[in-house]
DNA sequence: GTTCAACCAGACAGACCGGTCTGGTTAGGA
DNA sequence: TCCTAACCAGACCGGTCTGTCTGGTTGAAC
């Protein structure tokens, strides 16, 4: 959802050969964070160069160092436009939700949703993370998603009357991590269906 | 444990600074191989170059291509020997056992055990297949490690007399993933306890 | 003593990458 | 019309990487 009105909505279709056609087209910077949202999730971080981006985006050398300070801010930026993606997909999902607990399992319901989208390669920020340097930018802004994830589920559990919400929401989190590597491993939904059918006997134990 | 009487026994002192003493000395190709699994697993397989292993090593180039085809050869060659220690350290740990729901349980408390390792990392599959491109014969190893690990799981269900061995294996699997990544990200033993408890939880419903 | 295999040390080549710089083009506003 | 900002195209530099090659050393077998 591209709410910003001095650029033109995205199109993102995955396989479009022609880089991005001259009408109507984005700012340079919008064109390379698109061209890296793609080549980045796809190859990796450190696999794709600076002029595969480029080139992806149809924009000069320069623009990408007079938009960013580099290619690890390009990094950096491609993955923090990935983590508020993310959290605004899970706050809509469970925006018509109220009971803690059907918010919860919603959770697990979305992981099947995405497992199924068709270029759906694991969680960036895990793969991201395995690629860069600890202490990186990068790496500040996947241990910031997560820090996102953990505090949704210990709210939710203690909202749910766990007596320990912190240990429920980290059985909680750990399903979701679990499910997240199967089906980058794995490949398929049935590891957000497994993780699912956990977590309701898990809830079902930890709140009485 | 090494019981290769043809080798003397490799000391695996982390902060050793000199490469290797040069009495009773291995040969290049195991210095070639402690030094990778020292250096692999320590700043990932890409950020490691042949250079700084060989230097480790305290071999020289010509001998790191006379023992291995090149870097990738040398990858894959330390993941399989990752792979066999954690496999061997897992029927180790399950030999004494007989009762299959004991296993399950021991293999969460073998977790604990390595994740309270001062050196631990996270799992060395994962990261290294983040690191890797697809197709490539690292990753055909850490899939393979993966489909072990599964199909160890799925076997002890069936020993459980779960109803779906399957599934249950499935998500203990779901939940070994989970504690890795977790340990990976935030460090310390809790997400092996963590595991461990909705483990207990999943065989009391899948095993009556 | 000779031979041979395994090894060490390091130069070297070719490729690639990130980042800088120059020069030319376009569009819009004063 | 002129100016300015944003942009494109591509040469270029320094560094790093993998992998090859040459030459010298050691030690054990014969």
């Amino acid at each position: 959802m591209n709410t910003n009105i001095l650029e033109p909505p995205v199109s993102t279709s995955p396989g479009s050969p022609a880089p991005v056609p001259h009408v109507a087209r984005l700012s340079a910077r919008a064109r390379l964070l698109a061209a890296a949202e793609e080549l980045f999730y796809k190859e990796g971080v450190r696999s794709v160069g600076i002029e595969r981006v480029i080139e992806r985006a149809g924009v000069a050398k320069a623009s990408l160092y007079g938009n960013f300070k580099g290619k690890d801010d390009l990094v950096r930026a491609y993955l923090a436009e990935r983590r508020e993606t993310r959290q605004a997909r899970i706050e809509a999902k469970l925006a018509h939700l109220t009971a803690p607990r059907d918010k919860i399992l919603a959770i697990f319901d979305l992981l099947a949703e995405i497992f199924a989208e068709p270029n759906y390669r694991g969680c960036a920020f895990m793969r991201a993370s395995a690629e860069m340097q600890p202490g990186s930018s990068g790496r500040e802004v996947c241990e910031d998603a997560r820090q996102w994830t953990r505090a949704l589920f210990v709210e939710l559990a203690r909202q749910c009357g766990a007596a320990q919400p912190e240990a429920l929401g980290h059985q909680l989190h750990l399903l979701y991590d679990g499910a997240a590597v199967s089906a980058q491993m794995d490949g398929g939904t049935a590891s957000a269906l497994a993780a699912r059918a956990v977590a309701v006997q898990t809830l079902a134990a930890a709140c009485p």
